[in-house]
DNA sequence: GACCCAATTCATCAAGCGTTGACGTGGATC
DNA sequence: GATCCACGTCAACGCTTGATGAATTGGGTC
């Protein structure tokens, strides 16, 4: 039981603390199921601080939820070989995934909140819209592109639910390269190829206009 | 407000009333914000009477999640035009889903409880993984079977998302016809592509694999 | 028609929730 | 070194939640 007032300087930023310990519990638990006192207990300080700090538990999960994932930098130079964007976004999308464990947090907690809380759906749906099609730039032909960017999104979004937040046993226990293998043209089929309309080539055959 | 005791024979089943108010609020609001008050209110019944029947929550949410989708007669009859089978996946779930607001909301509720409470997200894993593997059947090829209806099930899963949870605009306002186009080819790919170490080329490959 | 059990409501519980206001404490400023 | 304010804790409020046990009523059964 700390003293009552402010704390002499030279600890740990309470602030910082609160912040961590809201992403870790908001990433496993969800908005609901994560309570400012659970939040107040793992970071170490009264609930009321996050109060002082955050104003309500909404603010809170602004704040912890930052975009856990520069899109741009993720995707950037991917038009240097268009050819192999699909597997490069795949590959890239994993690796960052699996490599930090923060980001890997973070992730998972914007996808687990976004699917109950409407301000984090509102940043998930961006993510898998507008920033995807911005970041995959000049990648992508003119035509539809909001509709490719977003395709991606939802198979790459499909891919990190069931790997990672329902853990569909052939995907969770699939390697990051079988994964590439098997997604990467897809990706790069709704990157480049015929979608809509176009009867051309590419792929089996899109029944003509039936 | 009802006298005390039974009521008197005649009235609609209140046992059913309570089940198809939980399976609309569970779908709406998520495992955890959907109160048995709320149920009860809905169902025109005293709150105790749904502990009577269903002894607890999680009772009643096993209770009103029953699958809400016969995967298998959903996906009947695919192997007589194998080539076609992709499309006629994704042509097939989006009539599904967008024919019977009774199912859309029961297949709703499914993923929106999936995602936040254990047991209904062992429905989802199943579904989109062993459900899905048995009712296609005898269209998937022998080689990695498991992993190629766990692809389908993320890539339609996926769709459903951006399409009806998250709302992605591009993915919300295209038609069913459009989406058919753009990704009855690859669930057709992950169907009977090669995926996994096979040499050829990715999915512009000319069709008639399996 | 006596008896039993299922159905149904009522009243209430204990626990947990987010939030608040009062109050103490130290660093910074002049 | 007096003053001010951001920081930090304490104690509690008001509310909602899931759940329980007793009380009441009606239908079936013999």
């Amino acid at each position: 039981m700390p003293p009552r007032g402010r704390r002499p300087v030279g600890g740990p930023d309470p602030r910082e603390q609160i912040l961590t310990a809201a992403a870790e519990l908001f990433s496993e638990l969800g908005f609901e199921r994560t309570t400012m006192r659970a939040v107040a207990a793992r970071a170490d300080v009264d609930a009321a601080l996050i109060h002082h700090y955050f104003v309500n538990k909404e603010g809170l999960l602004a704040a912890a939820l930052v975009l856990p994932v520069d899109a741009g930098a993720l995707l950037a130079g991917l038009d240097e070989d268009p050819e192999h964007a699909g597997e490069a976004v795949v590959r890239r999308v994993l690796g960052f995934w699996e490599g930090d464990p923060e980001t890997r947090r973070r992730l998972l907690g914007l996808i687990r909140v976004g699917l109950s809380h409407e301000y984090a759906a509102g940043v998930l749906r961006d993510l898998l819209g507008r920033t995807i099609l911005t970041a995959l730039g000049r990648v992508v032909p003119d035509d539809h592109r909001a509709l490719r960017a977003a395709l991606v999104g939802t198979q790459m979004g499909g891919l990190l639910l069931g790997r990672y937040v329902l853990g569909i046993p052939a995907v969770r226990d699939a390697t990051p390269e079988q994964l590439v293998a098997a997604i990467g043209p897809v990706v790069q089929h709704y990157l480049t190829g015929p979608i809509g309309g176009a009867p051309a080539a590419g792929i089996n055959k899109p029944r003509g206009t039936a």
